[in-house]
DNA sequence: CAACGAAATAATGTTGACAATCGACATTTA
DNA sequence: TAAATGTCGATTGTCAACATTATTTCGTTG
């Protein structure tokens, strides 16, 4: 079975599995707690078991499902509690990435950043909750690639990805957008000064205050469902 | 005995491959930066190529090995950069779950710790240096259990295992096994006191001092043999 | 003699088939 | 009727063989 999609891989075929799978899940079109069935998501991208079982590894890797012997693998769930404890770590290891570029201070980083900066404000401006987004997840990926740290890096966009299992909008309303803006702001501000201490401080409350935006919309739905 | 033996067989083949894999990276069997050949392991091992695979990939998730694609998986080779971010992460990790040991207060836990600090410290009295490693691995893993965070205990236990990759004895000499456990001793005593703030600042300052003291091994060697 | 290139070699990537295992349902028995 | 057990179906775990890719070797050529 010959088919333009065979043409156009260029990418190992691992990951191109990987990508699907990762784009289905964080897409919410498998719900948590789901299971994947190998030979069925196998048949679904014309591909063999093996491609689909060493792809759900990777995503196991990245904590998106957990892996359970002899019965498959599931979409991970994610309890309030669980999503907590992520964002606390997210915090610390996001200050220390923000260290690192403020240590190691790149022009064109700074640059990227800056304009990044400036696109989200013109979203929230826009109330454009889409671009902002976007945009919010490659600031952030911006400051892991600029900290040149390849380990942590990758452990903060494990971490990330893991969050967005919940599926939670927390950035939503005008005044949110503004508000997370102005954290970006005050973390540029903090790199390009140099000041490592601040830029550590100044990343870590990003995400702290996100904690607190969470606890804020849970509640807050609780109390409107009772 | 055969029966012992045909119940060990229960447990997943992959897991077999992959804590024999473990012990031979991690034992200093294979050398850093050396290929590891799928069919050679296999054969070795008398299994197939495929649980091989897997164990490769689950180690890379520990960071123990990389996978270049269409070439191999290979022993991960750290540079002295590499190791001391991983001290900085791990002081931060460790600092997050000595506060929640502290915070959830396990009176079975914190005797078992105590315990643990007394073993060592008899170790250290008969400079009994292999004795020591091994209990102060436990005494880690013991907090990272007690923390009852599955999530950030694998990272932590993780981080502790890449770090082993260096292969230094950083703690050597009685000298380095007394003030190691005066910082393990310092740890209980701030979880004991309930005081979170003080576990998270004892917890990360023993690795910032471990990394002090590869720095100093360090400097030490490099200025031997100029 | 050096340098380039093509064939040979060896390794990983991928596939389909077979075996082991688990959960569910049916059957038997007290 | 309820508990225990046996059987069946479905799914994961494992294997050996084939396809593809990277490396090495060796012969040819400038």
């Amino acid at each position: 079975m010959v088919n333009d999609l065979e043409l156009k891989r260029k990418k190992p075929l691992v990951l191109e599995v990987r990508d699907e799978l990762e784009r289905m899940i964080l897409g919410g079109e498998v719900p948590a707690g789901e299971r994947l069935n190998e030979q069925t998501l196998a048949a679904l991208m014309g591909v063999s078991r093996a491609p689909v079982r060493e792809a759900a590894r990777s995503l196991e890797k990245d904590g998106l499902v957990t892996t359970v012997a002899n019965k498959g693998v599931y979409v991970r769930k994610l309890t309030l509690d669980d999503a907590l404890e992520l964002y606390e770590l997210r915090a610390m290891v996001f200050g220390y990435l923000c260290a690192r570029v403020a240590a190691t201070g790149d022009d064109q980083a700074l640059a990227d950043l800056r304009a990044s900066v400036t696109r989200m404000a013109e979203a929230a401006e826009r109330e454009d909750e889409s671009t902002y987004f976007t945009e919010n997840l490659a600031f952030h990926d911006k400051i892991a690639e600029a900290a040149d740290s390849r380990r942590v890096a990758n452990l903060y966009i494990s971490l990330c990805k893991e969050v967005r299992l919940m599926r939670l909008r927390v950035l939503s309303g005008p005044l949110a957008l503004e508000v997370s803006n102005q954290e970006h702001e005050a973390i540029v501000r903090a790199i390009e000064s140099g000041d490592i201490k601040a830029a550590s401080r100044a990343g870590s409350q990003h995400h702290l205050n996100g904690k607190q935006r969470l606890l804020g919309t849970y509640s807050r739905e609780r109390g409107a469902q009772t």
